[in-house]
DNA sequence: TGCATACTGAACTTTTTGGTTCACTAACAG
DNA sequence: CTGTTAGTGAACCAAAAAGTTCAGTATGCA
């Protein structure tokens, strides 16, 4: 069992990335580790409310936090993502060709229960 | 502009394909089309719950339905997947090689405001 | 020491989400 | 026709999500 990461954490990573928010933060971070504050600033909410996407983002395991002295620097931690990636790419031969509309013209003879 | 699709439906995507169930739905339909009520079969919950997950899957453009009848035959529209496998491979650089704590520990010195 | 800064935690409010039930419409089968 | 099947729509409920405020804890700085 080595791609277990699947339904194990799985679905905390789809419900984290599926806020503009969190999305925007991990953005964000993506430029480089910063600090919470700094972090937080260009949204139009209070730190708390950031504080609470940020922790919602490091129980998904896509970011991580260091203290220096009072200051939380949060970095990327992109990995998750890889899974993501990977599920909807899942869904390849779907979009690649025109070929759902053809097959499911096939499979709908058969398939259709 | 073709390529719109970002940031005008995709917050729905991103909200779509959070919900473990909603997620099971597009599976099955990856296998082929099939009825609503075969859809909903497998799942423990009433026709009406699977039938509003469903409607947020087409709000979405991840199902689209056609009638046949009285029933309504699902079907997969997978292009949307496209653009949350390029979202999510746009963080590739930080997975790929370990450059994320590589490039954290450079930029941390110049970048942290 | 003593005040400002950088956060967290707890309590609370509002909105959204995921689910239910029940009544309804439409289509098919005898 | 009549009854059964396939599905929606509306009203409702409970729990979760997203935000707030306020109080508290460390750390840094003068």
């Amino acid at each position: 069992m080595q791609s277990t990461q699947s339904t194990l954490a799985s679905n905390d990573v789809f419900a984290a990335i599926a806020d503009p928010t969190r999305r925007a933060i991990l953005e964000r971070l993506a430029a480089g580790p910063s600090r919470m504050s700094d972090v937080a600033a260009p949204f139009d909410m209070t730190l708390t409310a950031v504080s609470k996407h940020v922790r919602i983002l490091e129980r998904a395991g896509l970011v991580s936090r260091t203290r220096r002295g009072r200051e939380h620097v949060l970095s990327l931690d992109a990995q998750p993502l890889r899974a993501v990636s990977q599920w909807a790419a899942g869904y390849e031969r779907f979009w690649n060709e025109r070929l759902d509309r053809l097959e499911a013209h096939f499979t709908r003879k058969r398939t259709l229960t």
